[in-house]
DNA sequence: TCTTTTCCTATTATACCGCAAGGTAAATAG
DNA sequence: CTATTTACCTTGCGGTATAATAGGAAAAGA
């Protein structure tokens, strides 16, 4: 459900906020501190930029910066933007396509999984995991 | 997360059990009214009975049925016997192997969503899905 | 102009998912 | 004893996603 991609980019914004002083993180920099392959963290900030979730910034003296505060990053935000929607069965995914939904007997216990999922991400934020104060 | 094995498990036992009278349900019928297919049910069941779950018998009159009754089936235990372990991430599959899983930041986060997860699935039984008591 | 760094466009290897084909073994009906 | 019914077993296979790698172009500062 939640693959790499998803972990690496709480992993990287946690090491941008905190290296982060008034300027930026090379990417260089936060692939080597978290041991994590740097072009594949290329694809995963793309994803994160364009969502605005980071800042980036050419050339030298460049590199990444959060768009805001850590307490303003929801957790499940940040892994629905590296990872897509994070629905624990396929049958949930994009609204409602399967036929038998209203009869299906297993439906309403996926749709309870998925609340308790959502719920559970989007009590977080990232200055909880920077602080250590979650779960 | 939960991929169709486990969901169609979940709808053949629920089939089985409604359906099996006195006897056994063959596969076919099953596989006919949840418009599954019968050979990739056929993978599936393997599991179930392998794991205790159904029982199977050959020949006129046989095909599987329920080995307990549905008060007795927790869901978890159906959707862990036909799709594996239900880590949400890989990291924490397989009990404890990631080196730095005492410093990690995020572990803790994944740990806390594993329990909630296994508990939402732990409260409800094959029972509930039948009689629509769940959740 | 040179270096640093982000940004962009491929390509690849591997594994798993969902399923199909074809046969063997056991149990019952006639 | 034979035929039918059913579970059980082995093998293969296309599609898709994951987790990368490769090779550059564009911008920004020294």
């Amino acid at each position: 459900m939640i693959s790499t991609k998803g972990r690496y980019a709480l992993r990287l914004l946690i090491d941008v906020g905190e290296h982060q002083g008034m300027g930026y993180v090379p990417l260089r920099e936060s692939a080597r501190r978290q041991e994590i392959s740097e072009k594949y963290l290329e694809i995963i900030v793309k994803l994160l930029v364009k969502e605005g979730l980071l800042v980036g910034l050419r050339g030298k003296g460049g590199g990444y910066r959060l768009s805001k505060s850590p307490e303003e990053y929801r957790i499940k935000t940040v892994l629905e933007t590296a990872d897509g929607p994070l629905a624990p069965v396929a049958c949930l995914e994009g609204g409602q396509d399967c036929p038998q939904k209203l009869e299906c007997r297993t439906r309403p216990l996926w749709e309870g999984l998925d609340r308790v999922i959502a719920q559970y991400l989007d009590q977080f934020t990232l200055a909880d995991l920077i602080e250590r104060t979650a779960p």
